[in-house]
DNA sequence: GCGACACTTCGATGGCCGGCGAAGGATCCC
DNA sequence: GGGATCCTTCGCCGGCCATCGAAGTGTCGC
């Protein structure tokens, strides 16, 4: 008997990518990816704890199903996710796996740290993400429209005034203004070009640091409590 | 050398999860789940293409998985989806996965009548999901709330006068109205427990017809876009 | 140019798992 | 109760693929 590929039914094939995804070695590549920063072949192979060749094989697979992209610079080759869409998936994914048990205090601090504020592939996610698109829609800086959100005209004017190009972003190829769901939260935050140019502005600005080098976690500072009291209205605090 | 589970990255285990959907036969059950309706164990092997002992082994693993659910009726055992968490990380992979060949006329067809009405999970998706939503957007019969979407005073009214216990809904345990991109239009229809009610409805009036039997996809009938035109004030055709 | 480094390709191996046949419950209908 | 239907459990097999060692290609620093 054929296999029932039948019509009607989704359009896609779901499972050539949900098998490489659902590599061990693999996934752990992909999360690290989620941070937004491209990574070397190398140190994707002993964040996943196999040899070079077998890490080379992986990112070859994941490369030619187009999940991750690549940036050659002299000897090294630095990988990234291939789009929002694809850091979207894994997000959902998480949604429904199963938590990783906790071994350690260290490590559900870590984890609590990690819902309060955090990079989600390239914006702002966690309790803080969540606080800042409720505080934009409140202020009626976004209205739902085409494709996601819309910036209201006074909405462009407050993002202009943290130093961002709206018209320059709005150009991107990628969407602009949309609701990613959150998944500690499990309630939308802010995602798309404006979303990343903004996350990217308050990174710089010190209002936001990394709790480690190339990790997803961030930790507000007093800065950033202020600024986004000033900028949006929201008040957070210190401790996660 | 140990496996690289550091802390400070994601919390959750993709893998497991994105193995189980891996499967060839596992992605069409899946896939098949999608349009909603129950489906029988027995059902579920003859689309997949596998025998009864095959199909029984791949359900006891996505059941312990905790990815689909089943109701015991006899001896028929009807499996479905366990959750919106679930359609959506499928839907998601859908968006990233690459389409399948298309093999002849009637299959393309029957694509682009995918891409105008169908269900997903268990709500409206597709042009005629994208455009209800829109039209409630519209009307400000939705307001962006707590979690996703709310029902304004006015929105309650209008849903209520489809036949619908809007206080009812409220109380499920599932999201009440909420965002859900949708896979052809890239733009969010409607998901929660209101479009869900809302959907079912709008069946049962004979708004839309299913194509097939146990099938995702939907037809609107002449009295659908009466009703649509009446009820939401958006124009639809006929015509895929 | 020469060694060191980052990464890839090739080939071989071993384990895992999806598949089915056979047999065993569970339920329905008459 | 007896046969038919629906589904599960058990045991075995076969193929696929993740992994690594060894060797090859390109790049940097000196």
């Amino acid at each position: 008997m054929s296999r029932g590929y039948r019509d009607g039914m989704s359009n896609a094939d779901l499972a050539p990518v949900a098998r490489l995804i659902g590599d061990p070695t693999r996934a752990v590549m992909l999360d690290a990816l989620l941070a937004g920063r491209p990574l070397a072949a190398g140190e994707l192979a002993r964040l996943a704890g196999v040899t070079a060749q077998t890490a080379s094989a992986h990112l070859g697979l994941l490369l030619d199903a187009g999940l991750i992209g690549v940036e050659k610079q002299g000897r090294h080759r630095y990988f990234r996710l291939a789009g929002e869409d694809v850091a979207g998936a894994l997000e959902a994914l998480a949604l429904i796996s199963p938590a990783r048990p906790v071994r350690s205090l260290r490590q559900s601090q870590s984890a609590r740290a990690l819902g309060y504020a955090r990079t989600c592939y390239d914006h702002l996610a966690g309790v803080a993400g969540v606080a800042v698109l409720d505080a934009m829609l409140d202020q009626e800086w976004l209205r739902t429209g085409e494709g996601g959100y819309d910036l209201t005209v006074t909405g462009a004017a407050a993002v202009e005034g943290l130093g961002l190009d709206v018209a320059a972003l709005r150009e991107r190829r990628r969407s602009f203004a949309r609701p990613c769901l959150d998944w500690t939260e499990r309630r939308p935050h802010l995602a798309g070009s404006v979303a990343a140019a903004m996350t990217a502005t308050m990174i710089e600005r010190g209002w936001f640091v990394r709790r480690r080098a190339g990790d997803r976690g961030l930790r507000v500072t007093e800065s950033g409590i202020a600024g986004l009291a000033e900028v949006f209205g929201c008040r957070l605090t210190l401790a996660a």
